[in-house]
DNA sequence: GTCTATACCCGGATAGAC
DNA sequence: GTCTATCCGGGTATAGAC
């Protein structure tokens, strides 16, 4: 039972990161919808049996790549990382460092952003499936948000409202036709520009019936979770 | 050639509507991704072919689907209006009718808002096919936008901005388990009464600076359709 | 122009032999 | 673990009845 969770001998380990970097390297260049799984069980020169066994369906695969992503993101954001920097900076590289890394991928995760709103679909991007993916993407911004210019009680909604606008970012970076996405470097010039404006307003005391409609909002929208 | 446009004889109009019946009827009972072409056929009565010969695919069968909701949205939100009403009101119920025909469709349209992030798919909210519905229904939110209590400048971009916290409210609503959808309604109640408090504080000379942000976002997400 | 019937291709997914 | 064979459904094609 301990060797199904981690296998000492990663023989199969091996084969099934074959198999996703044939099926990244195929979904990069004819797109996600247009790659069929017998396309990766050839690349991977596998039966497509053989590839079932590995990945139960091609949203596995997905899934996979979704992990693969986020571990990425993480690595990125480290080594990016000054410790000592603002908000406002914290924010830009945080996206910054996304958007380069998902620069090649954009049409991929323009097909695979179709589950967006469909809860029955593994993939969506609320589902359950996602969850464990999902929380370690908005721990980064609700981590991020741990800053000294922020208010205490209104960290954990920002670093989701944040969040969420990441998702606003990234939805219209697939759309993006301009020249190497500059439209969307330019949004997120703006989006930045505007949380760093915005928060220390409404951090400010005059403000407080604004705070309270909007974090009455987030916690409807993004409940806290449970610990 | 005038024929093929409007025909006369709306012989064929009647069995385009009756495929168009059973098939939202298969998928209101069994969702999209369930229903096959081969059941709609055999619903109305018809063939595989005939049906292909009405309608080219399952998503122009959506696309049509797509047409009647909006034009049932702008009929009932004519039902509902009463002209003297404040914005808020006319917010509450532009968004309480949509929520209120779609009702019955949730997992319907949760599967179809698939194609929401990805532009090359005919069905994207985005995309060039849906163009003409896309644009009525802003359309909608921009004229309710034309009330005294808003500066003439910032009515056409706040008209938009509301237009995405609709679809923003619908993606919650397709996702909202709770009974009757009654954190929808709560979402709703709460939306309204942010905009409502908002908006008076965006029209005030002393939010000048953060108007400009925000125009200046609002004008790079969405810019201002060309006449 | 409207419709039937049928055979076919393609791709996701599965069964079961080895 | 790996293969071959098979199913199933979306979609196409075609030939022909009326």
């Amino acid at each position: 039972m301990f060797k199904i969770n981690t296998p000492r001998r990663p023989k199969g380990e091996l084969t099934r990161q074959h198999i996703l970097d044939a099926a990244v390297k195929l979904f990069r260049r004819r797109g996600f919808e247009k790659t069929t799984m017998r396309d990766i069980a050839e690349a991977s020169e596998l039966s497509l049996g053989a590839a079932y066994h590995y990945f139960s369906s091609k949203e596995a695969l997905v899934q996979a790549y979704y992990e693969w992503i986020q571990g990425e993101h993480e690595r990125l954001e480290r080594a990016a990382a000054a410790p000592d920097s603002d908000l406002k900076t914290k924010l830009r590289t945080l996206l910054e460092t996304k958007l380069e890394l998902l620069r090649r991928d954009r049409k991929v995760l323009a097909a695979l952003f179709g589950s967006l709103g469909d809860p029955s679909q593994p993939l969506s991007l609320f589902g359950k499936e996602t969850a464990a993916v999902r929380e370690r993407s908005v721990d980064q911004f609700v981590a991020m948000v741990d800053d000294p210019s922020v208010p205490e009680e209104i960290r954990a909604p920002l670093g989701r409202a944040l969040w969420l606008g990441h998702l606003g970012v990234f939805l219209f970076f697939i759309h993006d036709a301009s020249a190497n996405q500059s439209k969307t470097h330019e949004l997120v010039d703006k989006f930045v520009d505007l949380v760093a404006m915005g928060v220390p307003l409404l951090a400010h005391p005059l403000a407080a019936p604004i705070r309270c409609q909007l974090l009455g909002l987030f916690e409807e929208i993004a409940p806290a979770r449970r610990p």
